[in-house]
DNA sequence: TCCTTTGATTGATTTGTATCAGTGTTGTGT
DNA sequence: ACACAACACTGATACAAATCAATCAAAGGA
């Protein structure tokens, strides 16, 4: 997918980005302020775990890939990420460093956001930060769902997780897309590649999905969520 | 660790918990209203999962366990509340069910403070917004932390994780008390309690801990600290 | 075009972890 | 002091998942 779309500035995002919808044009002018976008190609490391983070992380258009370098050289990938999703928060936020790396899976818009600035506008509009903290309650419930995921259900109810939530939420439709790669789903649902492979072969068998190159169709959503549901 | 002391309101509360210290006398009085505290005896549910979240908990005196019931039967231990730890946050101020059940391991003092109010002092003082930001930013790093530690990692250095988590943050001290369970240890790393027993026995063999009755004495810290990294 | 690389796939094997079944130990209430 | 319950522990076994070692297929470059 690739677009000449340039950035034209937070007003424009601000149509589109529903966490800024309720500034004012002050307002986003601070936030305007030291901001800056940058394009990136496939495969190129929009952030990089471990670097000090002084920006918060929009992205504007493309689709990126956002993962932890974990243990024994595996990576677990946190999230998938598409416009207007906000990142880096909580590590700018508590002055750190970054957990965790972004990677563009296509070429991808973002926008670097300076911290300062951002908290300037929390400061002097209420109801903003009670909306970023609402944000913030929300992702945090779902990443302790996920973690439970993870720890308790087997490879299976883990896979099925991962192809809910992909085509729920990420594409909103039956396909995911062929930008992600079986390592990406193992790393997604924290197994091997070969053990992913295998799992999605055998839901193929049982005319759950469709596996067509590296596209996957989903075929029976209701028995996938049994699956998930059973762990 | 039966106490009689009683709960003498927040601002005496503010004496102590950190998170307040920066309230004035009328905001504290807003979080006052409609404060209410309780007892509980060990064992009892503080909280249950599933139930809508109208209230923020802050432990003030005893010590409870904070779990998700998961999948298959079995828990797991997100934290172990000491004083001052505020739970419920996220749920209450999303509007939704309380994620997780908290039971007290400890005859222990909570109080339960209204969100609306907590709300409208957030909304009056900034300051205390962003330490409140600051406060989940720095909750949802570790949680991330924890999660890469309980996918990726394998049995000992799960339990050395929860064995240097428990001494150093919990403890403050290099014994864990016999009021944790083998059980708490195997829920709070995400295995069967017959493994986390096993492992406890082989790091008392290898001279890195020593089992007194349910107690647990951390000896060397150091191979402790080997193990983790090596997961 | 062929060649090379990268990713997908598969079966065989090994390792890690849970399960099960049972014994021992501690503590509590009567 | 006794019985009972709850928890700690252990060994044998079964199951889940990772690893290893190959093929195979598609994509991109010279």
């Amino acid at each position: 997918m690739k677009t000449d779309k340039k950035c034209v500035g937070c007003d424009q995002c601000n149509k589109k980005s529903p966490l800024f919808s309720s500034l004012s044009e002050e307002e986003l002018a601070i936030i305007n302020q030291d901001r800056y976008s940058v394009r990136f190609h496939e495969g190129e490391v929009i952030l990089k775990q471990g670097t000090k983070a002084d920006y918060l992380i929009s992205l504007i258009d493309g689709f990126a890939r956002m993962y932890i370098e974990g243990h024994h050289d595996r990576n677990l990938v946190l999230d998938f990420l598409v416009p207007w999703k906000l990142v880096g928060g909580p590590e700018a936020y508590s002055n750190g460093k970054h957990k965790y790396s972004v990677v563009a899976v296509q070429e991808t818009l973002v926008c670097f956001l300076d911290v300062q600035n951002f908290k300037k506008v929390l400061a002097m509009n209420s109801s903003f930060a009670e909306q970023i903290l609402n944000y913030c309650s929300v992702n945090y419930l779902a990443t302790l769902d996920r973690m439970v995921g993870l720890s308790h259900k087997q490879m299976h109810g883990r896979i099925a997780d991962a192809l809910i939530y992909l085509t729920e939420e990420i594409y909103k439709s039956d396909t995911i897309g062929p930008e992600i790669s079986r390592q990406d789903m193992a790393d997604f649902s924290s197994m091997t590649k070969d053990s992913a492979i295998r799992i999605l072969k055998e839901l193929e068998r049982d005319q759950i999905i469709n596996l067509v190159g590296r596209k996957i169709e989903v075929i029976d959503t209701e028995r996938l969520k049994d699956i998930s549901s059973k762990g």
